[in-house]
DNA sequence: ATTGACCTTAAAGTTCACTTTAAGCTTAGG
DNA sequence: CCTAAGCTTAAAGTGAACTTTAAGGTCAAT
């Protein structure tokens, strides 16, 4: 499959593919004699792993060290418990921001709340305390039960 | 209060706050004769609710102008509802980041499982193979439903 | 009176994750 | 044969969110 077409395929940009086969996140494609690449189908498998990763919150260094990729630190094979580690040290982290993510969202709800029955018209700076102190109302359940948990 | 203080209070570098302040994130600080920053206490709340929307995945763009912060579009009042509705948006934006950090979380189990219980030493390219599909099996049940979602 | 901690500014530097640009091959179609 | 699409490279540019640097003013204590 040529670039473009693996492009097209994976919703990623031509340059965005390039950038990453030089980063080592992908293998280096084999050539053509023209000299254009030549990637294989499970390269959008990839594609999808690393695209998955990023939006979980990993960045591309994170992905280069955590990806099935044969050339990382260890030759062939018994780096698999590191990686199981770091996965796990990943899940913990990811717990970390789903939680952090709910108290974000009860936080908005509440703010949403304030905002549309609170009172009318007590002036910017009053209802900015207001929805200051509803915010830290909020925090003082949330954020200690957030802070017992880092 | 002084920069350093506040620095000091919030976590944060006195770089940061200025770079802040210049951003509009934080209303400008008052002045001492001496030309010394003299913040108010209420900078510390409203330095939490920057970096708790930070951690939500607003970019500091979209917290100056969801902040309440009188110095906004609207003048005084009224634009209530659109800031109440921008809300709304983002609320949607972190239930579908949950979404997507469950379908990581849940992918990443499977990972690792696949690793501490899946067969030894097949040779890494095959291992490699059996790890993706093993992914690639995952994600058809959650890929699915994430995307009849988005 | 000088040391050292603390403050000021403007401007330049950093990292991440890409994109854009420039110059130049290759290949298919009219 | 020419053109246009598609590929190549290296290098420079981008934007977000800061940090660092450089050159200096202020203030409390010794």
């Amino acid at each position: 499959m040529r670039i473009g077409e693996l492009a097209e395929r994976s919703g990623l940009s031509a340059s965005r593919l390039r950038f990453y086969e030089s980063a080592g996140l992908i293998g280096p494609a084999a050539r053509g004699a023209n000299g254009y690449r030549a990637f294989p189908a499970e390269t959008l498998m990839r594609l999808e792993l690393i695209t998955g990763a990023q939006r979980a919150g990993f960045t591309l260094d994170e992905i280069r060290s955590l990806l099935p990729g044969c050339g990382g630190p260890a030759g062939e094979a018994g780096h698999a418990p590191q990686i199981a580690e770091a996965l796990r040290r990943k899940v913990g982290e990811i717990e970390a921001l789903q939680q952090r993510l709910e108290t974000s969202r009860t936080r908005l709800l509440a703010i949403i709340d304030s905002l549309e029955n609170g009172p009318q018209d007590l002036g910017c700076a009053a209802n900015t305390r207001r929805v200051l102190a509803e915010i830290k109302l909020t925090d003082i359940k949330e954020t200690a039960a957030k802070e017992a948990a880092e």
